[in-house]
DNA sequence: GCCGTTTTCGGCCCGACTGTTTTCAGTCG
């Protein structure tokens, strides 16, 4: 079946081919700007296909549907082709090379007769190191070079950045920069400031009266590998672990103008702007222009630039399209979950040595009070991985026992020891979900447990129907509550399983089930679409940690964010609710 | 090629930076 992102890229060649040929500007425009709603797509537009839907696309229209029903139907558009035609193959090998347009990609293959994609790149090398390239009228020695680089360095850099890996990078900037006397605020911006689960690189914004003075001090700091460029309000550095990170400064009256432009999205801003300018408004990361008296109206911070435009103030989580845009012209933008809201966290495994299925914790049971008591939680709950198939009902038995008589016993020593503020302690399990839906543990060995979350950590591959089928089998077992990490999903390693959602949050509502959204960084599963999905659906959700050690019970906000990003309230989140309430759920 | 709180025609987000020019095109976010 082909991807969202099979279709952005083709449907981009398509507009490469428009934009060489210099015919209609607009028509090319168009093609990117329906690329971008395809990437952006929180389903697949297969699926949409399928339901007849593609214009619900926003920048796919009559004629754009009837190219994309061919493409689902023959796998071919006979008018892209015949587009293609026009122009020497090659050049499609050097798109998406940092500094490489469709112009330049196009004059290359042009001239030298580059007509196979796959043997582009290694032609292209072969004429920078002839020298070749910097002879092309508009390209010289320094843009040779830089395509030199950027051809290096693709090879390199293909994997987006984890939060676990973006945020000390960029924390650790951002306060050298705080600590300079000259700068007002500085913040993250970009997909890192709007939370999204991975990021391609890291922004950061300074408000300061003193640019030049500032920037001089920013460029020494320590962990600056190289300058890549640089201008006024904007430059670009290397860090010696190799990301890259772009500065942006302004004036602090501007400070509000300049949060906005560069949190993006790309597609909130463009959605913001025609927005704005059916008001008469032009807005840029200055200020907002009225176009009738010229004046601009300078924002010193996110709200005021909103509230110039009528709009309440939106969480840079929602600001992903057009929805968020309607909801803020209603009022209807809703309050967030927040992680002061989370009074407990569900998803822990103890150093309880056992058979385990998979691996056991690292840390004891008081160093996750401990951190539970400092994090005001009102409860946690232990659940490790269910013992091993293979053992037998009676061995099984034994071990599920001994293990509640430790974390018991380790309990009451703490509750001794502390006395007062000590979270309630739930014990649960995480059981495997076999491939046929079944439970990795025998049913008389469930009835002690508090709750089970029940998880996919195998045959990832399955049909759709059977993956779905196995999820609602799994969960229709009475003491099954929460599904575990649910497309099983490792970031920068392997997607998540194929489900039909629909169909598992109808199961969900209709019987009580939770939805985990799981924090730990390189999982954030439920994906923030799915949590939208979900929450839209009446089902409630639980953000946990998922934590083999005290430390990881830190990843709390990265599950939050995710939340956050898929429109979750309080209410939705049933580690926000009081012990008496929560109480109820769990029976 | 898309789209509509002035519109089914006539608009289409906006600016910074680089490199190659000699006033601007191409690329990026």
């Amino acid at each position: 079946m082909i991807t969202n992102a099979d279709i952005a890229k083709l449907l981009r060649r398509v507009e490469a081919v428009y934009e060489v040929r210099d015919k209609d500007f607009f028509r090319s425009h168009a093609y990117e700007n329906a690329a971008n709603a395809v990437e952006n797509l929180t389903i697949s537009a297969h699926d949409l296909w399928e339901q007849g839907k593609l214009t619900e696309i926003p920048g796919v229209g009559e004629s754009l549907a009837a190219h994309l029903d061919e493409l689902m139907k023959t796998g071919r558009v006979k008018h892209f082709d015949a587009e293609f035609k026009r122009v020497p193959a090659g050049m499609f090998g050097l798109l998406g090379i940092r500094g490489i347009g469709p112009k330049i990609a196009y004059k290359i293959a042009k001239k030298f007769k580059l007509h196979d994609e796959k043997t582009t790149l290694k032609k292209v090398k072969q004429l920078i190191a002839a020298g070749k390239l910097a002879a092309l009228p508009g390209l010289g020695q320094k843009m040779q070079a830089k395509i030199k680089t950027a051809i290096e360095s693709s090879f390199v850099k293909d994997e987006r950045l984890l939060f676990s890996e973006a945020i000390p990078v960029s924390s650790d900037f951002i306060g050298y920069i705080r600590k300079i006397p000259s700068v007002a605020n500085a913040e993250p911006l970009g997909s890192l400031r709007r939370h999204v689960a991975t990021v391609g690189d890291i922004d950061i914004g300074i408000a300061t009266a003193k640019p030049t003075e500032t920037m001089e001090v920013v460029l020494k700091y320590p962990q600056i590998h190289k300058l890549i460029s640089s201008g006024e309000s904007l430059v670009r550095v290397q860090l010696k672990t190799g990301h890259e990170v772009d500065i942006k400064l302004c004036s602090p009256s501007e400070w509000g103008s300049l949060l906005q432009h560069y949190t993006g999205s790309k597609l909130h801003n463009i959605a913001l702007r025609s927005y704005a300018l059916e008001r008469h408004l032009s807005l840029s990361e200055h200020g907002i222009k009225n176009l009738r008296t010229k004046k601009i109206f300078r924002a010193k911070d996110e709200k005021a630039f909103y509230a110039h435009l009528g709009l309440p103030d939106i969480p840079p989580e929602l600001r992903e399209g057009e929805e968020e845009l309607d909801y803020a012209k209603k009022n209807k933008i809703p309050a967030l979950v927040e992680l002061e809201d989370i009074k407990g966290d569900f998803h822990l495994h103890s150093d309880f040595d056992f058979e385990s299925s998979h691996d056991i914790g690292r840390s004891k049971l008081a160093e996750y009070l401990d951190q539970a008591r400092s994090l005001h939680y009102d409860y946690l709950g232990v659940s490790d991985h269910n013992p091993k198939r293979d053992l037998s009902v009676s061995d099984k038995k034994k071990i599920i026992e001994a293990r509640k008589k430790y974390l018991f016993t380790q309990y009451q020593e703490y509750e001794n020891r502390v006395k007062t503020n000590i979270p309630k302690l739930f014990i649960g399990l995480e059981i495997d979900i076999r491939s046929d839906g079944e439970l990795a543990l025998e049913d008389e060995l469930l009835p002690d447990l508090d709750y089970a979350i029940v998880s996919v950590h195998n045959a990832f591959d399955l049909p759709k129907e059977e993956n779905t089928n196995r999820l609602i089998t799994a969960l229709s077992h009475p003491k099954a509550l929460i599904l575990g990490h649910p497309t099983a999903r490792k970031l920068n390693d392997r997607p998540g399983i194929d489900v039909d959602w629909e169909k598992v949050i109808n199961f969900c509502r209709a019987n009580s089930k939770v939805l985990e959204v799981n924090a730990a960084p390189d999982r954030l599963d439920l994906p923030d679409d799915l949590v939208k999905m979900a929450v839209r659906g009446g089902v409630k959700v639980v953000i946990d940690t998922d934590s083999h050690q005290v430390a990881n019970m830190d990843f709390m906000k990265y599950g939050v964010w995710t939340a956050r990003r898929g429109w979750c309230r309080k209410s939705d989140v049933i580690n926000t609710l009081d012990l008496p309430d929560l109480k109820k759920v769990l029976k």
